[in-house]
DNA sequence: CGGCTTTGACCGGCGC
DNA sequence: GCGCCGGTCAAAGCCG
């Protein structure tokens, strides 16, 4: 039909057709259905209408949130307008059409320049979009390979265990050569020569990051990320991670056994009545259990977004304080995940992936760590006490040595003494959010927790929620169906706490995503953890002193632009800033240094594709 | 009617 | 080996 509208304004000669750039490349609705502008010859009645019938819009409009259906521009109102005056077919009327029809040509003009400009930026984001969402597969599964690969040569390849400084180098050496043992021997070697060439971690990411696209290169990677990491990530990958794993991959034992030890979970502590937190994702519950020690009970939901992720988490109140909520997440999202679901995924994902890190280096080095830094009011410390305040009071849900958890605590009352260091975002919101305190409490235990948090929120609006195309009501009820779980309805009921009626918890995952897409924050964890278990693995830190935490921090705050992908992974993407010359940023710590997968807790966050974990 | 929740049963890990 | 416990499954029921 538009073809055909086009052919006929061509042939009427009086019609000017404007062939409208598709606005976004997502649009493949319209990839067939090309935008047609009629301008109508004077007095072509029938045109006018049948244009009238297919073009309700009005002209020069622009929607980008509607590209499918309207990008398609017409004059309808113009024809409307001047059809009476058809019948009359004076000179003067003609005179004023003609005018008109060039006052809409010139701004058919600007629409159509306006449109491409717009056009131009979407698709760049897009493909922006696109490409880490393509390196975050491609990670995942290169790390992937490279565990299972690691693994092999373990066994068959023992001059490599000879260099046990090196074996997280030797790791990403057989990135690609999983599936091709026969290749591990020569790329070995080849890895070697290139990791030996290569200073920086953030050189390796790159060069990971483009190689990734073609698995051809991959044999030739550095890749720092260690054993632990990559495994958390295969067992990701492959749902169900202990059950199917066990069945399915009998023959990698080792593998199998430390997937089962090494299942990282982040749990997120909110204050919040609302049975569940809103974290922007899709959840399914399949079971409820009554966990001992918490008369609480305990809901099982897993992420439904895509049918094969493998993201799973556990909802509980605390036993202790029954107005705080416990988010425990597992695992990380093999899918794309809506903006509003990045904070708390990327959130979770990091935290999992540096978790794992640093559980892959000795514990004690973990352990003996006390630093304080401030970053713009962040406070964060760095406490070997595993009784700090912000553990979980009850442990039933941190305490399971086989779970490496970190705790997000968002529990602490608010402090008016500093105010929200992510101001950015306030201007992006009409309210301001206030992060009033938030601490980094890194703490090992027998029970392999580290806990981070105590961060405090003063909560805005949801309007704090920039990413929200809907924001949530006052109510605080999820805008959509997302989240609409009621868990615990017997239990509100029987403790007799309101229902749901504080955007409470709607705004704690608005607050965390600003938090966790806050690239100060994101580098002020990264060079924390970084801080811990680099120096406790590299010999460096003689304790990790508060000021060389510091340090990092300001140096990461320095590296890591603004990006507003909401990634965690995001920090890590970005190419090495002119500052290269400062060591302490994270991604310029030597692979060596960093025996933990610093770029894999970037390609594991979901990103958005998402990820997070969780 | 399809999707989701509920809930009892089942399974595996772990400690005794 | 047995029991406890966490986690998952799956049938039944509910709901829009």
């Amino acid at each position: 039909m538009e073809e055909n509208l086009k052919k006929r304004s061509d042939d009427i000669g009086g019609g000017a057709v404007v062939k409208k750039e598709k606005i976004a490349d997502s649009c493949a609705d319209d990839e067939d259905a090309p935008a047609v502008v009629v301008l109508p010859k004077v007095g072509d009645k029938r045109l006018c209408c049948e244009n009238d019938d297919k073009k309700p819009s009005s002209p020069g409009k622009k929607d980008l949130s509607s590209s499918s259906n309207n990008n398609k521009v017409s004059l309808k109102s113009d024809t409307e307008r001047t059809e009476p005056e058809y019948s009359m077919a004076s000179s003067s009327t003609r005179k004023e059409q003609d005018d008109q029809l060039e006052s809409a040509k010139a701004e058919m003009g600007e629409v159509r320049e306006e449109n491409q400009r717009l056009k131009m930026y979407l698709n760049r984001i897009m493909k922006d979009y696109q490409k880490l969402q393509m390196q975050f597969y491609d990670i995942v599964g290169q790390d992937s390979k490279k565990s299972q690969a690691a693994e092999n040569n373990d066994h068959h390849h023992q001059q490599e265990e000879e260099e046990p400084e090196l074996v997280s180098l030797t790791l990403g050496r057989f990135s690609s050569d999983s599936k091709k043992d026969g290749k591990n021997k020569a790329s070995s070697s080849h890895g070697k020569e290139e990791e030996r060439g290569n200073e920086g971690l953030s050189l390796g990411l790159d060069y990971k990051l483009e190689a990734s696209k073609s698995e051809v290169d991959d044999e030739t990677l550095p890749n720092p990320s260690p054993v632990n990491g990559t495994q958390e990530l295969k067992e990701e990958e492959t749902w169900p991670p202990s059950k199917v794993l066990k069945t399915t991959r009998t023959g990698d034992d080792e593998v199998l056994q430390q997937n089962s030890v090494k299942k990282a979970r982040v749990c997120v502590r909110t204050r919040c009545e609302t049975p569940t937190m809103n974290d922007g994702c899709q959840w399914r519950k399949y079971g409820q259990k009554i966990a001992k020690g918490n008369p609480c009970p305990r809901a099982y939901y897993r992420c439904t977004v895509a049918p094969s992720c493998p993201v799973r988490k556990q909802v509980q109140r605390c036993a202790e304080d029954l107005s705080i909520l416990i988010t425990t997440y597992e695992g990380t999202h093999n899918h794309p995940l809506p903006m509003s679901a990045t904070a708390m995924a990327s959130t979770t994902c990091a935290a999992a992936s540096m978790l794992l890190s640093g559980a892959s280096s000795s514990g004690s080095s973990v352990a003996s760590l006390t630093s304080t830094a401030n970053l713009h009011g962040l406070n964060v410390y760095l406490s070997d006490n595993s009784k700090s305040k912000f553990y979980l009071p009850n442990s039933s849900l941190s305490a399971a040595s086989s779970h490496p958890t970190i705790t997000l605590d968002l529990t602490s009352t608010p402090s008016s003494s500093s105010s929200f260091p992510f101001n950015r975002f306030s201007s992006a919101y009409p309210t301001t959010s206030r992060y009033a305190s938030a601490s980094l409490s890194f703490g090992s235990s027998e029970s392999n927790t580290v806990s981070w948090g105590n961060g405090l929120l003063s909560y805005g609006s949801p309007s704090t929620q920039p990413y929200m195309k809907n924001p949530l009501n006052i109510n605080g009820r999820p805008q959509s169906t997302m989240e609409n779980n009621n868990i615990f309805p017997s239990f509100m009921q029987k403790n007799n706490l309101n229902p749901p009626q504080q955007p409470l918890p709607d705004t704690i995952a608005a607050a965390t995503k600003a938090i966790t897409t806050d690239p100060n924050f994101q580098s002020a964890l990264a060079a924390a953890l970084t801080s811990i278990i680099g120096t406790g693995n590299n010999n460096n830190g003689g304790g990790g002193s508060g000021e060389s935490l510091a340090q990092r921090l300001k140096w990461g705050e320095q590296t890591f632009a603004v990006n507003g992908n909401g990634c965690g992974s995001s920090f890590f993407n970005k190419p090495p800033p002119s500052t290269t010359s400062q060591p302490g940023s994270l991604i310029f710590l030597p692979p060596n240094s960093l025996p933990f997968s610093t770029p894999k807790s970037a390609s594991t966050s979901p990103g958005d594709t998402g990820n997070h974990t969780t």
